[in-house]
DNA sequence: TTTCTCATGTAACGCGTTACATGATTAC
DNA sequence: GTAATCATGTAACGCGTTACATGAGAAA
């Protein structure tokens, strides 16, 4: 997925550094990437390279120089385009999921105990989407409807990690019951 | 992840060729690997320098020698302290959303029509999920519990792309009252 | 005095992908 | 005759990660 063009999207709503850039990422909690220096700097270059931001260089003393991007009509045009492409559907790495399909060896309390632990890690990652969802720092609003689809977006991923925690619910009612009436058939 | 954790899993059901590892990978709905070669026999390798995998090798004439692979005692062990470690919050990689980020510049028709593709995308991804979910390839059932875990991890999936579809359908209907609106005011 | 913020960059490495390479048998 | 299935493997490359490197000024 290009980190590229999200950068690019940045650039189109204020001219940046990279530093700066590289903050909103890490800050972000719909932007999946760890914001190191190597990945945003070098596609600094390939977007300067590419004619798609031009390049200011600020004289600082006590401090390295700030260089400063700013998107060029090149790049609007480019980035318009991006946002055009065929969509495709999302891709999720779920890698507990893969740990209780082998999960049957364990006892059902154990199992149980994960769940909880899998609660806890998405109720945690919901509860930090909310408060940014609330706060909206690094949110363009240059007209209503991009208000609104900046809120739809952080909706999204609210609802994503909602609808796992009722599965979570479901699913730990469901194994006691199953339990229940295992012991049941049994003696 | 672990797709090395993954392909033991599916060993410690039965044991098997690089070759049907790759195929059941390939064809899985849930399982988010390629299944591309380089991976899965670099995995088996690993595997059985861990001493978790042995091998055997059935002589064949017209083909390629079969190494057929059979979890270890040791492997039984990795895979179930594996299945026990702290769980994840899951990520996901939507480019979609980040696309739609910065749409704001497309008219409400085009943003429509956007939406629409990535219904369809996520339309037909459900559709895949579901005739698996119900067709139940390489699924092991060795007890009633495993069956039910694996039928909520199908249904997890399913669950996670239907809230993508609500939200798709929602988000369309609030854009063309949101367009309207404003027409209105604009008038 | 230690830690945080500002500000730029490089090196080494892991995981995953596509494409390449070989070659017999079976199905259409 | 062409394509798919069986069956193993390697090479090149891209994207992302952590860690390394430097260095001043401000805050705790």
């Amino acid at each position: 997925m290009s980190i590229k063009y999200v950068i690019l999207g940045y650039l189109s709503w204020q001219p940046m550094t990279g530093y700066d850039v590289k903050k909103i990422i890490a800050e972000s909690e719909i932007l999946p990437w760890s914001a190191n220096n190597n990945q945003v700097y070098r596609a600094l270059v390939q977007l300067h390279d590419d004619a798609w931001v031009s390049k200011e260089i600020e004289q600082q003393d006590g401090a390295p120089n700030r260089h400063v991007y700013t998107i060029t009509d090149d790049g609007v045009r480019a980035l318009e385009e991006w946002v055009q492409t065929e969509p495709e559907a999302p891709i999720s790495k779920k890698a507990f999921l893969h740990q209780l399909l082998w999960a049957d060896s364990l006892d059902t309390e154990k199992i149980d105990s994960l769940l909880e632990s899998y609660l806890n890690a998405v109720g945690e990652k919901v509860f930090f989407l909310r408060v940014q969802a609330d706060r909206k720092p690094n949110m363009p609003e240059r007209s209503m409807r991009e208000k609104y689809l900046w809120e739809m977006i952080h909706k999204n991923w609210i609802f994503q990690y909602e609808t796992e925690l009722d599965w979570i619910r479901r699913m730990r009612e469901e194994l006691k019951e199953l339990e229940a009436a295992q012991r049941w058939s049994k003696s």
